[in-house]
DNA sequence: AAGAAAACATACAGTATGTATGTAGGTGTC
DNA sequence: GACACCTACATACATACTGTATGTTTTCTT
């Protein structure tokens, strides 16, 4: 007995069944360290499907992790939809500290990703996910400044930090404070 | 005829060549992309030399960070050497980013070796020589308060950063100016 | 219902890694 | 200075993975 499906639900149903299949796997065991043999075991499926749906090995690393910035990205603007200004950023770092803690997510968005895609993929997929939005926090608290651009890129690589160190095993309230310092001279510094 | 070197000789020059040789390959075709036939014919060895001195291809990548480590340590510690408290903060970060330029280091310090060694790997090699100067430096000049290994971990996520940017062709100045304003407001916290 | 096309499966060629084995040159000892 | 020994390297091999090319099945179109 072979259900019939919709070609547009074979489609769906496969990609998934290799996305979700996939991450873990890149999560746990790194990208280089994933062979494709598995992934599709793992999947019910055959390299053959992979191939279909997939240029590479590395085309589908990177549909996992756009997924996984996606849903970064979700978590930011759902805990910062009805704030604005500092308390805006200030709320989605911590979310973004929070959202940071998903299994597995780290390993894949902070070690993995800028390795296999490279930074400008990388910056590209920031972009559109949570790079958009701390920018856009930043020039509301702090203005336009020139460099604007500079230290939304700085504020974002010391949340990086703070969320491998806190998976690392870190107390977070450490890293939490140390960053509201420097969100507060930010935040003085336009009001002077 | 046949030169007549010492085991110790021998030993050294193989191995120097391997780690020169294999230095610029790492850097601009990244890990996971250089191969070791590559890598020993251009050394002039053959493969068995290289699984002689190394375990296997990612410990010839370590000794290679390794030799990078040090060389930006020593560049950190000569222009600070007779410097201290802020001046020398500043100072060392100055010197941490002229030094990033150094043809390929930002590549293999920042985006293959976090992959390819992992973080604790590469934890144990910052603390032996970047992370350590900035430590003790941050230490002088703003108290041994109990988050000062986040502030310093956070200080150096943002040279990291700030190194990227500038060697991805931004404004050195722009990130070299919003640094300064968070270390200033280091110091200022302490005067205060 | 038949041809076209999509979705998948199988088979293959090429290449890399790590290991096991073999060899030449240097070292210590009597 | 001859002998055993060990280091340093070279060669050969087994294994595994990647990407592609080709074949097959299922769905879509008309």
């Amino acid at each position: 007995m072979q259900e019939r499906r919709s070609n547009a639900d074979r489609r769906a149903q496969t990609r998934q069944a290799l996305l979700e299949t996939a991450r873990p796997l890149f999560a746990e065991k790194g990208f280089a360290a994933t062979g494709t043999p598995e992934v599709v075991a793992q999947a019910g499926v055959t390299r053959g499907a992979l191939y279909h749906h997939f240029a590479d090995k590395a085309a589908l690393f990177e549909a996992v992790i756009e997924a996984e910035a996606d849903a970064i990205a979700a978590a930011i603007e759902s805990a910062t939809e009805d704030l604005t200004g500092a308390e805006a950023l200030r709320q989605g770092g911590r979310a973004y500290l929070r959202t940071m803690r998903e299994p597995g997510r780290l390993r894949l968005m902070l070690v993995e990703a800028p390795a296999v895609l490279g930074p400008d993929v990388l910056r590209r997929i920031d972009a559109d996910t949570g790079g958009r939005t701390l920018r856009e926090g930043l020039q509301q608290v702090c203005g336009g400044g020139e460099d604007a651009d500079a230290l939304a890129d700085l504020l974002s690589a010391m949340y990086d930090r703070a969320a491998l160190a806190i998976g690392a095993g870190a107390d977070p309230a450490s890293y939490e404070v140390a960053i509201d310092r420097f969100l507060d001279r930010l935040t003085a510094d336009r009001g002077s």
